[in-house]
DNA sequence: GGTCCATGAAAGATACCACCTTTGAAATGC
DNA sequence: GCATTTCAAAGGTGGTATCTTTCATGGACC
């Protein structure tokens, strides 16, 4: 039975995985601009996969509003405007390429318009566990901003807002916890956050959690736009 | 050439579609549950398809999360948790099965917690026609309003949000722009709206407007917020 | 006899290929 | 300038090969 491939890398995967990568990071990134035209022949020769594997891809992309197909034409690239930007993927296309700047702004105001309604929700459906979580959380945040430990507190921050959003009652809500963690941990990668967090960062995080726990919703969304006014002024 | 077939197509405009739409509105709707089931095999019988048409069809479900395929185990549902809820073909179906009632809630919310920050935005970001259409808008939303065309009234008031969401500056919240159609003409066509709209709803459509058109965020933030007051309170 | 791991077989997705059909843009003809 | 023809490219079919995961079988060891 020696395995004399121990070979951990099934690299292949998914074949066309890599090709969707490629081509949605082009059309995001903009060196395919809209209007431009691709073949499947010709992405079948470019990538060296056969007609199968392209028109899957294709069928992805199609389906991101990244690209339509028409016959006798070929597979068009469509306009910003009808991508769907709510697509895992194609946010994080737009985080790597050099729209980073406008697209880490675009999430912010959404994160900043969202938050505050998620908070008031979860004082009002949240589980028993879910507020106790959020107390404990929120003790746990000052512990290590005090601390400064600031890996440690960005993990939390991360668990903390992740808990608001997954307990609001709300599904296109926690939809959006990845966007939330992206955009803190954008913040302190960037260096956004100052080298502790304010004081006023974490009593804002307290009240948040004490308003759900005594399922006071009006506190609660008063206490997350609070928390949130100096990120908002940050990006306007 | 005599075309003897004049057939008027079958409506098979494009094979996968319908296919698309009934096993999608299965898995939204809750028949086919997390965890079940399928092989190409069988869905090919079922439908009376090719291969290529159903793996297409897979491709796409599983770029909205709503199945993932797996090797010698065939195709499987996911929970809800994991779908694209932002997908416009997943809100669609939600609102047109069992669950229209909790999606409508939702879509709702979302609405309350993005509109208010859309309209700072337009104050900050809109050109100079879209300030202008903006009072216009609001001008016609009161003329109608008084005189009970409702019907004109729900497409000015559609026309009057998505300018406000589009006027952003930020392409999220634009993408939002079929939800809180869909909320507004829901809203209408449940009965929910009165009779005749509010003095209260007219004078803050105007407000909005006034404040945008004077390029004041806070104040058009704050008359959004006053605007969906009522909404808020219809569905906590 | 019961538990555990190796082995093999089978099921079903992934991938490639060759070929046919349909569509609609563009060239061509009147 | 309109109708007709042409034809490139997508849509669709079905066959084959490969690969991965599961599951059942069977032997070894307790």
């Amino acid at each position: 039975m020696a395995q004399p491939l121990q070979d951990p890398a099934p690299a292949a995967a998914v074949m066309y995985s890599s090709i969707i990568e490629e081509l949605g990071r082009s059309i995001v990134g903009g060196e395919l601009g809209p209007g431009e035209r691709l073949t499947i022949e010709e992405l079948q020769n470019r990538f060296g996969v056969s007609r199968t594997v392209i028109r899957d891809c294709m069928r992805i992309l199609e389906s991101m509003n990244l690209v339509f197909s028409k016959r006798r034409v070929g597979i068009v690239v469509q306009s910003p405007g009808h991508w769907n930007v709510y697509d895992a993927r194609i946010i994080r296309w737009r985080l790597e390429g050099t729209s980073r700047a406008r697209q880490f702004r675009s999430l912010t105001e959404l994160r900043c318009a969202v938050e505050p309604l998620a908070a008031a929700g979860a004082a009002r459906h949240a589980t028993e566990e879910q507020r106790a979580a959020a107390l404990r959380l929120a003790g746990q945040l000052r512990a290590l901003g005090e601390a400064g430990r600031l890996e440690e507190f960005l993990a939390v921050d991360i668990e903390f807002h992740a808990l608001l959003l997954s307990a609001s009652g709300n599904e296109m809500f926690s939809a959006l916890d990845d966007v939330v963690t992206e955009v803190l941990r954008g913040r302190t990668n960037q260096g956004l956050m100052p080298r502790t967090p304010r004081e006023h960062a974490l009593a804002s995080h307290e009240a948040v959690a004490a308003a759900i726990a005594r399922a006071d919703p009006h506190s609660a969304e008063a206490a997350m736009r609070d928390l949130l006014a100096e990120v908002r002024e940050a990006i306007t």
